[in-house]
DNA sequence: GTAAATTTAAACACTTTTCCTTAACCCCCT
DNA sequence: AGGGGGTTAAGGAAAAGTGTTTAAATTTAC
């Protein structure tokens, strides 16, 4: 039984950041660079990151496929989409334009350039009208 | 920039399962063996199970140590030892004796043994009073 | 009790992570 | 310009993770 994806190292140097030591000071209570410190830190977010995206996956399960935002796509016309395309399911999308706008932007910052959607994205919705990407 | 955790494979199993498929059913699709199946849907509970972790290490950084659960404590002694060290530090322990007992085992099941503590395991506690262990 | 479904173990090839060093670069501040 | 805090790149060695097979064992269902 394997733990958590933090390894001790990790851990040690997020529990002396969240002290609000410098990565120089950490770096000589450990015996180490401080670009070592850096790397091991940023490897540690990137884990905690991951931990958040996986458990992201799972409600995904329990959601539907509802359309898919085709490559190219205006993203100021995707909440048009998604609302139609969730009216037809009966379900009602829980983010108002804005916020959808937003949210699409904030899941995968990646896949959008502007407001052009520059490779296809999966929508999905649940029962309380939560949307995930895929 | 890494994705989550579970590999392609993994998410693959995961969603067939999710449908109610069977392992060997999942095999002939995915053509690979019944057993490989089964190891990747493992493996891939077991990377979810990684996920919830590491996020709950992330409440133990707002929490500060408590004490520690000597090796070969009787468990129900631990309950008394807590609120003592929880008054002097002015912080109410957020669970009654009986929770408390469930929610050390609970939490690491392979540290105690009938009520015994197998080995050393630390409490920490934060300013709600919830109890997190390392 | 038999068959189907699931789990486990061992071993192998392969890929990815981690941690580390060295050296350079960026931004802000006085 | 120099110092403090932070980041990045290149490279290497050790450790861990993944998919796979084969074979045995265990649980569940009829």
């Amino acid at each position: 039984m394997k733990q958590g994806l933090l390894t001790d190292r990790q851990k040690e140097v997020l529990r002396y950041r969240k002290k609000g030591l410098t990565q120089q000071q950490i770096a000589e209570i450990i015996h180490t660079s401080k670009a070592n410190v850096c790397t091991i830190e940023k490897a540690a977010l990137e884990n905690i990151s991951r931990a958040r995206e996986t458990l992201e996956f799972l409600y995904t399960l329990d959601a539907v496929h509802l359309c898919t935002l085709q490559s190219g796509l205006d993203l100021l016309k995707a909440p048009e989409i998604i609302y139609a395309e969730a009216e037809k399911k009966g379900l009602k999308v829980k983010y108002d334009t804005i916020s959808l706008i937003n949210r699409l932007r904030d899941a995968n910052p990646e896949r959008f350039r502007g407001r052009q959607v520059r490779e296809d994205v999966e929508i999905y919705i649940n029962k309380d009208g939560d949307l995930y990407f895929g």
